[in-house]
RNA sequence: GGGCGAUUAGCUCAGUUGGCUAGAGCACCUCUUUUACACGGAGGGGGUCGGGGGUUCAAGUCCCUCAUCGCCCA
């Protein structure tokens, strides 16, 4: 049995499917079967490189579950995953989860604190990696269960999280393979300092407000006054507490006013006695800006870092961890910052030495992690070496890069990897080759601990002491690499990186006085060796052979330069080769006010509540129809009460609220925000988009079409048809087919998923059912040539549900199964040979070249004009109140030479205006009372509609219209620079073009002739 | 401050190297429950393509400029 019948859907037989399409019984079915099928396994066979298709999935974090942003990503994923699969590729889409280092540790450590009051130091390093753990199981399991309802064809037996153990193993090799090759060293750098979290923050995760502050001027005295009077040094700051960490003056070099100043020396009277700093020239200092002259203080301040390492300035940090004044802050020692700064202003202003105030809008920076204000501050962190280094570094294939940065940007530039739209390719480049290095500790406990074991030693002696004998202690039990270091205090160490995570090396290390750093790497660390790690590497497993390189990946903008450039240098260091050739770059889902979904706005929309509502074929039909090339989506959300269906937009004000009151029926109900207790007494109301209405319409109208072809074609033969001589609507349709078959693979061979999906719309709902269906109604029920028009009808119904498939695979596969029931012989022999299949999901696709049998552009041309023909009828028939059940007589006055063709064609019209007889003869007479319609030089009367004076209004405005356009044209071919210029063939396009708007005024004229 | 993008019908968006009377879906108006579908069918109205300048025989499309909005980087 192909399809189940104990399923609660209506059963397999076309008469008793329902006359609306129910989504929910039908997925869960078509999920059944396959599941049972084991359908989307992806396992190495024999197949050729170039017939393998591997997706990564752009991993997603366990910090919460997926919204539509997400949803958007995987549909297309899954999309061209289904369109490879039908095309004979070894298909491979790769799920998992990332573990998202510091996002998640600050959810749960929050979720903590508010629950039971404990911080994560309360609980210990063990204990809350532990609940971390707990939180994970629960949301990965959210998260592949989303993916799963939206239909995605994820090989599900290989999930992989970047906390396995064998994850685990390719992200430690990675840094003992770089800390071996010199890549990652630990260096004082001033980083993004989150004080309440107690950790640094990488850039991306920091965001800029701007308040209001105030910009205080101060002076510094001269320690040693000169003789020409000047006595102190003005300066102004945002930040005066900084002032504690101040090391140096700084003017511009090119500014005459203070040549004679540089090199001296000045006081920061807010110690006892006072800090003394020197004067110095540095460029950093404009002169335009206010006094010129610019406090230096490199370990708070960025740009002050750079001009401290140009003047070679000692480096004061005055900050502790939590963000209070240190010992280095003299007698402000253990104030926040915030009081220090007071305390700090209040002295100055004692000393008589603040000048003035100023009110200014301060930009400042908030992690985006704790929402709390971010403090630059000088710690000792680890970091990968991007830019070029001596000799060159030697990646996976053994050739040569400058460095890793280099490899990555020479990816893209010599189209290894390409990116679409292509002009994603210039920030990939930009960034790149900034080739900053990548801090990759964080002060964290969820993530890949770093395996560096160090320890200080007395002096350089002992340092190189200890270095040599670590070969002796360890060299027989695991590989290891040592680096040896003098900090910026003076310190030496020796620093161990292993290999592995080998017991007895790690002990035989503790036992001499190592201890293992505490932090872990940057999650970016991890995700960046997806496309090789989630195939078993380091191991060098048939996976990792088969399925790397990966085809294309398929991801969002702001992750270009995190995820993107850092996937392709690391595949290509640790594997010689790019880990994809393509990377689209698909819009983001906005909400009504422009702004990206996320969890944490509020704004984010569960995809299941979007499927229980729509379905999720209608969700990734509408998602594919969205995907436009330079658009971002924007997409209004709603309410929807349960209680009675009605919508209730969303507003900044019931964005996080946890329960809603319906307008129309003023009952409340429960959003996706509610807490247990909430959801105990309301019902659930789902976040909705209107949006998706169009993918419901369009599933609900191909269940329909195929529901009526069932009623139709059963017993459809298979047999051999001479195509040349079929009706006028077969030789048409079959040539439409073709047509859009064509056009379906070069618009996905170029990710316009919104056009592929338009080209299939247009074919099956306004072709296929608004002209071909309605034409073929009549033969299907018993007339001339239905045996043609059922095994017409079956062919296209057949090829239409292939060509879907990948973007409604559920609708289509549940259609499919009845299909192979009640015509399972289908195809066109000699013209499209169709080869079966039980399951549509391993269904071959149509043909990238369509059919050349059925290509027939003249047949195009002619069902044209009879479309236009049907339209100009159905027009008069509208616009003079004929219903569309009364049938008319029509009579079409037409030149002899198209009377022969109209007689055989003009069926089809009639059909389609309702036409009770018709008649074609060349000099008919106008029968009284009759409305014309003008078709080029074809008069067509519509007998009994009346009115001669208001025919003569209309018909006079038509030409007016005309006569304008005739105007044009003339003008536009009597101009020289047109006809010269222009090339031929547009040229002759308007030429044509003016010959039939000629023919159409005289046949008006005609016309109005008629009506005097 | 630098880079990228956007601005086309009431709304959301298409519009290939410049070349048909600038299109679609939704919404709207009229007609329509005839045995596939009212989540349907037929027809219709609606746009000086953000403003200004330029190149060209020809500009929604190319160039300059201004305005507004968004994203990325600093």
């Amino acid at each position: 049995m192909l399809f189940s019948r104990q399923s609660g859907e209506a059963g397999d037989m076309s008469a008793e499917l329902d006359t609306t399409y129910n989504p929910t019984s039908v997925e869960k079915n078509v999920s059944e079967r396959w599941d049972e099928a084991n359908a989307f396994r992806a396992t190495p066979d024999d197949r050729a490189r170039d017939k393998r298709f591997v997706v990564m999935i752009p991993l997603p974090n366990v910090t919460g579950q997926l919204h539509l942003g997400h949803a958007i990503n995987n549909t297309l994923q899954d999309v061209v995953t289904r369109y490879h699969r039908m095309r004979g590729f070894n298909c491979l889409y790769q799920p998992g989860t990332d573990h998202a280092g510091i996002a998640t540790q600050a959810v749960v450590e929050k979720r903590i604190f508010e629950e039971e009051g404990k911080s994560r130091h309360d609980l210990g390093r063990e204990e809350l990696v532990r609940r971390i753990w707990e939180w994970k199981e629960r949301f990965e399991k959210r998260i592949l269960g989303q993916l799963k309802s939206m239909g995605c064809s994820c090989d599900w037996e290989r999930v992989r999280f970047t906390l396995d153990d064998k994850y685990s193993a390719a992200v430690h090799e990675t840094f003992f393979k770089w800390f071996s090759d010199g890549l990652i060293f630990r260096g004082e750098r001033l980083v993004n300092w989150d004080t309440h979290l107690q950790t640094a923050v990488a850039d991306d995760e920091v965001y800029h407000i701007t308040v209001k502050g105030h910009f205080w001027h101060f002076k510094y005295p001269l320690k040693d006054p000169s003789a020409g009077g000047v006595t102190h040094l003005s300066f102004a700051t945002t930040r005066p507490e900084t002032m504690l960490a101040d090391v140096a003056l700084a003017v511009n070099p090119k500014d005459e006013r203070y040549q004679a100043l540089v090199g001296k020396t000045v006081l920061v009277p807010l110690f006892d006695p006072p800090r003394e700093i020197p004067i110095v020239a540095d460029a950093w200092a404009d002169p335009e800006k206010g006094t010129g002259c610019v406090k230096i203080t490199p370990a708070h301040d960025a740009n002050d870092y750079e001009v401290g390492r140009r003047c070679n300035l000692p480096m004061i940090n005055v900050m502790t961890v939590d963000g209070k004044v240190n010992d280095n802050g003299g007698e402000f020692a253990g104030l926040s910052f915030p009081e220090a700064r007071k305390q700090v202003v209040a002295k100055m202003e004692a000393l008589e030495l603040l000048d003035k105030i100023d009110k200014l809008d301060v930009d400042l920076p908030h992690s985006d992690r704790s929402k709390t204000p971010i403090e630059p501050l000088l710690s000792p962190q680890w970091f990968v070496r991007m830019g070029d280094v001596d000799g060159g570094v030697t990646l996976g294939d053994e050739s040569k890069t400058p460095g890793l940065a280099q490899s990555a940007i020479d990816a893209v530039q010599d189209a290894r990897v390409q990116i679409f739209p292509e002009r994603y390719s210039k920030s990939y480049v930009d960034w790149l080759s900034e080739k900053r290095d990548w801090c990759i500790s964080r002060q964290l406990w969820w993530g890949h601990q770093i395996p560096v074991w160090s320890r200080s030693v007395a002096d350089e002696d002992t340092q190189r002491r200890v270095a040599n004998g670590i070969g002796d202690a360890i060299g027989a039990v695991e590989r290891h690499a040592v680096h040896t270091e003098l900090t910026p205090v003076g310190e030496y160490t020796v620093a161990v990186c292993l290999g592995g995570e080998n017991l007895a090396a790690i002990e035989t290390l503790e036992k001499d006085g190592f201890v293992r750093d505490p932090d872990v790497l940057d999650t970016w660390f991890s995700s960046q060796l997806w496309p090789f790690a989630t195939l078993g590497w380091p191991e060098e497993t048939a996976d990792v052979d088969y399925f790397y390189p990966g085809t294309v990946l398929i991801t969002s903008r702001d992750i270009i330069s995190l995820w993107v450039a850092r996937m392709v240098l690391s595949g290509l260091y640790n594997r010689g080769e790019v880990p994809f050739r393509h990377v689209y770059i698909h819009p983001k889902i906005l909400d009504g006010r422009g702004e990206t979904m996320s969890k944490s706005k509020g704004n984010g929309v569960d995809p299941l509540d979007i499927i229980d509502v729509y379905g999720a074929d209608a969700m990734r039909y509408s998602m594919a129809d969205m995907c436009t090339e330079t658009q971002d989506v924007r997409m209004p959300v709603e309410y929807r009460c349960p209680h009675c269906e009605a919508l209730t937009p969303q507003t900044v004000k019931n964005m996080q609220a946890m329960t809603v009151d319906c307008k129309e029926c003023n009952k409340t109900f429960a959003t996706q925000w509610a807490d247990e207790a909430v959801l105990a007494e309301h019902v659930r109301g789902r976040t909705v988009s209107d949006k998706f209405e169009i993918g419901r319409n369009f599933c609900n109208k191909l269940w329909n079409a195929a529901r009526f072809a069932f009623l139709n074609i059963e017993g459809a033969s298979c047999t051999p048809l001479d195509i040349a001589s079929l009706p006028t609507e077969d030789r048409w349709i079959l040539a439409k087919l073709s047509e859009t078959t064509r056009g379906l693979h070069v618009e996905l061979g170029r990710y316009h998923f919104s056009a592929a999906i338009k080209l299939l719309r247009d074919f099956f709902w306004d072709n296929l059912c608004d002209w071909y269906i309605e034409l073929t109604k009549a033969r299907l029920a018993g007339g001339e040539k239905g045996a043609e028009a059922k095994q017409i009808l079956a062919f296209c119904l057949d090829q239409i549900l292939r060509l879907l498939h990948p973007f409604t695979p559920y609708i289509s596969e549940r259609l499919w199964s009845t299909l192979n029931e009640i015509a399972p012989e289908r195809g066109l022999p000699g013209v499209a040979e169709l080869s079966g299949s039980e399951l549509l999901i391993h269904a071959e696709y149509p043909p990238i070249e369509g059919y050349a049998g059925l290509d027939d552009a003249d047949i195009l041309g002619v069902f044209a004009g009879l479309q236009e023909a049907t339209r100009a009828i159905r027009e008069l028939r509208n616009k003079n109140g004929i219903a569309p059940r009364q049938s008319v007589n029509v009579t079409i006055n037409a030149p002899a030479a198209d009377v022969p063709a109209l007689t055989e064609q003009g069926g089809i019209i009639q059909r389609l205006a309702n036409i009770e007889a018709l008649v074609v003869a060349t000099d008919a007479e106008r029968p009284a009372n009759s409305g014309t319609a003008v078709v080029g030089q074809l008069q067509v009367f519509v007998h009994d509609i009346g009115d001669d004076a208001a025919e003569h209004a209309r018909l006079s405005k038509e030409l007016v219209e005309v006569e304008n356009q005739i105007a044009s044209k003339e003008k536009k071919l009597s101009n020289e620079g047109f006809t010269k210029n222009a090339k031929a063939d547009v040229v002759e396009a308007e030429r044509g073009r003016l010959a039939a708007l000629i023919d159409t005024r005289e046949t008006i004229q005609k016309s109005l002739n008629l009506l005097r």
